[in-house]
DNA sequence: ACGCCCACCTGGAGGC
DNA sequence: TGCCTCCAGGTGGGCG
């Protein structure tokens, strides 16, 4: 459940159940997720203490006490899980096999990824380096640093279709498909705009840039505070809700599906110009 | 640089 | 029951 507020429930979660634990044995049931783990993936895990989990986007990053980073992506189906030890087994079972990478700390916890699709990634940064997932990334949109002015220089000339656009992580670092539309529904926008609409030539925002910069930070901060858990209630306003009543106040319209770049959106096109 | 298309991979849902 | 097609929340490479 990849995009920036499931991301971070996950980072809440992982943060809880491992931090200050040392990695005491780490299984890699397959060479590969959506690549291959580093050659020396297991070795520069195992003996060293997870310090602390952050988020950058949609990827998880755990600093370790070797002074490495842990780079997780969740892809499209990626998930951790966490349990105690049994006290029989030095490792959980093989229940899943889907269960790619079995992490067991000092603690007690067994840490689990699994990933059907395997679009997920793994990928250990060296100190003081940087990673070319997160070269070019564009701002938090929760962050200060993002806002009208960040999203209108980004959109000025731009033909594609605003929608489009807000899934490149280059924009804003964890917009995703469905939190796109939602932004969109929310600040009263047509997907369809062409990006460029919200800027004038040189960068300036127009009031719609205003709209979706607040629209982008509203859905977002209102999943994040819900833990992310709106993709299992279906508490979405216009998410996969083709055919269902607009749910904005006043509104009659009805909710559509379209499909933009090869992917769904979804918008009510009486309220959103 | 930009915009578009496709591939990567598996599983679930729905049609016939 | 089975077989087919389509669809899915992400990314990145290649093409014109």
């Amino acid at each position: 459940m990849p995009e920036l507020p499931e991301v971070e429930a996950v980072r809440r979660m992982l943060e809880r159940a491992t931090r200050g634990a040392r990695i005491d044995r780490v299984e890699l049931r397959r060479p590969d997720l959506r690549r291959p783990f580093p050659p020396d993936f297991v070795s520069r895990l195992t003996g060293h203490t997870i310090q602390s989990i952050s988020r950058r986007g949609k990827y998880l990053l755990a600093t370790l006490s070797s002074g490495d980073t842990l780079l997780v992506h969740l892809g499209m189906s990626g998930a951790f899980r966490t349990e105690r030890r049994r006290a029989s087994s030095r490792i959980s079972p093989p229940a899943d096999p889907h269960d790619h990478v079995v992490i067991a700390l000092s603690s007690g916890v067994v840490v689990t990824f699994n990933d059907p699709r395997r679009f997920g990634l793994m990928d250990l940064i060296h100190a003081n380096h940087d990673h070319a997932a997160l070269r070019g990334m564009g701002p938090e949109p929760l962050d200060e640093t993002f806002d009208a002015l960040v999203l209108a220089r980004a959109c000025a000339g731009k033909r594609v279709a605003v929608k489009v656009l807000l899934l490149d992580q280059r924009l804003v670092a964890g917009v995703g498909n469905i939190y796109a539309s939602e932004a969109l529904h929310h600040a009263g926008l047509s997907p369809r705009r062409r990006a460029s609409t919200l800027a004038t030539a040189t960068g300036t925002p127009r009031e719609a840039a205003f709209k979706l910069a607040a629209g982008i930070k509203a859905v977002l901060q209102k999943a994040v505070a819900a833990n992310a858990r709106a993709y299992e209630s279906g508490r979405f306003r216009v998410y996969e809700r083709e055919g269902k009543p607009c749910a904005r106040r006043g509104c009659r319209g009805t909710i559509r599906r379209i499909t933009q770049a090869g992917r769904s959106t979804y918008f009510c096109p009486a309220c959103q110009k």
